[in-house]
DNA sequence: AATGAATGAGCGTTCATTCAT
DNA sequence: AATGAATGAACGCTCATTCAT
């Protein structure tokens, strides 16, 4: 069992993790890697011991590729709400830059939830490689709101962390009602859910 | 097939219904609702012409189950925060109860997100059904802060269909929460967390 | 998982044996048994629910058919060396045909030891399966030393239980030769070597 | 293809025997081979070109090793059953010295004959080989008889040839039983059996 | 001499589904 | 209305083997 980096371990890690985030865990088999892949069962049998190893690696591979700070402190740029909102649509922009560049696709289409909530199922361990992903977006927010805390924007006794949270899961809202209500994959269609969700969330605090 | 209110119909939609919310979709097969119906695999088949089927067919169940206005018009109860916080938490607690009963469990050891999102998956004109459940709950959410407004209790400006919206996507985070980071599944657990996010929301609108 | 005795699951029974006699468990493949009855693999495994279960099954068949008192009283037949061989080759001989009966097949060609072996390597539990059935031959014997005895043709001082256990062994000891040196499964070419057996025996002790 | 007697040969050789031994041929994969050895598949493969091969090479070493007149000519110290006795157990127990030695491990832990037989079957060659293993105990058994002859302990008109093979296969039986009934496996349990056998074997002939 | 990446046939098993009764 | 016998595709996984290095 190969542990370092082989470029074909790596490109097996890349495939499986594009199609768990597009069909979840328990749709994507063995099968449907070979095909992707063009390996064979063997070959990807050499590198992870079972499918649950293979679940695992991804996400190693999802917190090393993703969980990266491709954060740069905001605190400098944002002021008011608008530059705020500015900052956070950039930030989202790129993320997906980089996420397309992942999955190697332009299409938008995965459910993230989906996969993550299967993996867990999986394999209990995996909650708090979840849990952390989570909390990186969470702690972005987070700085932004201090940021504008710092420039007195923010009305006073608002507590940065609070609002972090709770804009967080307005957004995996939105992310969710896009992928309920709507068909749409399209980046700037996201990006206008993104700045509506900011615009209201501004509105009620 | 049989599509009235038989007896056994109702049985198995139930004990699907139970198998689906505590292990998704995927992971329950025609053994195990066998074995807990204590029917036969014709049976079943007798109600439902397909796994498909029975899926939609639950669905169609749980909307009829859970959907009705279990909520009492509030408005009569809902003077202030504290007011309102009683009452949504009421309505938890009688929600709880009644899948409690609905479930024929103690338990409420379920992953209702995980099934929506594998049935979707599988059955995209699912998608309606899961959204109607969601709006169901933030139209109560409305209702309620529609009260507050009444009574001038809400800060200006502040619109009921936002927040009410919003303060359903921090709920749902709080109950994602309790799943990736906690074990706990007890109901007064959750009572607890719903209590602090209501607070939490309070403070920062 | 049917229990009784259909006449599917005493087929896959039947069929089963044959093929793990003659080539071991292990050698046998579901994919085997499926090509042998002609049935398909869900019907297998709706009546035996793994192959372990099958193995444990067709040894419970084994006791069942061949444990059986194939062996009539030989008291009143045996007074002498000579009606104890000429009474053992019959035996020996009902056997054969029983087990060519059994296996439905004229060949004599299966391995018996290496399945049994094979099986409690398997499956712990069933040495004392194998054991009973040894030992059922033994006792066999042992009446037939004994009516030796009552007729006074037994030097004196002799054990029938050691005398019986002795020539099982020796007999054993006379199939496995067969299955080493020679090639041949004729009836006749075995009656020949337990005849054989049976003089050397009488001469020795 | 190395042939000659290179240490990693001569080590492969002795692991793999090893492990044939324990759990048999079938039950024993490459993974296991590579595990105990701490070699590479490649290396394996590099001195036997098949698991065959291997099968087969690891049989010419078992005869080679213990095939060898580990037997000291016994006539000289048997004179009566007492001292035939003696001898016997003395031999087996160096026999299983040098076994435990072989297969460097204190456990009497194997299954002779089941790796004996599914050696068989894979390649029918090696019947010869297994009968020329036990001819050489049969043989040593013989001449044990044969000094009781000369010094006329023997009865008259028993032939030590068949008082060799019948009592080979008495202990073989001995064996069988050990493994079939009981969980032992210590060499002084062994001994007690083989001492039990010596003495029904006396009593009887 | 030795490694380990890669292959693909085959394994035991589970699954949703059909259908005669 | 209900049973359960039977199907066969697909699953995750193991295996002996090949081969470039």
């Amino acid at each position: 069992m190969q542990k370092e980096g082989t470029d074909t371990r790596h490109f097996i890690l890349e495939t499986s993790l594009q199609l768990f985030l597009q069909r979840g865990y328990k749709d994507v088999s063995y099968r449907d890697i070979i095909k992707k892949t063009g390996l064979s069962k063997g070959a990807i049998y050499h590198y992870f011991k079972s499918k649950e190893h293979l679940l695992t690696s991804v996400f190693e591979f999802l917190l090393e590729t993703t969980g990266q700070p491709d954060i740069e402190d905001p605190e400098n740029e944002i002021t008011d709400y608008e530059s705020f909102r500015r900052v956070f649509l950039e930030t989202k922009k790129a993320q997906f830059r980089n996420f397309k560049m992942l999955l190697k696709t332009k299409s938008l289409k995965f459910n993230k939830i989906l996969f993550f909530l299967e993996a867990i199922i999986e394999n209990e361990s995996l909650k708090k490689n979840v849990w952390k992903l989570m909390k990186h977006e969470i702690r972005f927010l987070e700085k932004c709101f201090s940021a504008l805390k710092k420039n007195k924007t923010l009305p006073r006794g608002k507590d940065p962390a609070l609002l972090a949270e709770n804009l967080f899961w307005m957004l995996q809202g939105t992310e969710m009602l896009m992928f309920f209500v709507q068909k749409s994959d399209l980046e700037k269609d996201f990006m206008r859910m993104y700045n509506k969700t900011l615009e209201d969330f501004f509105k009620i605090i």
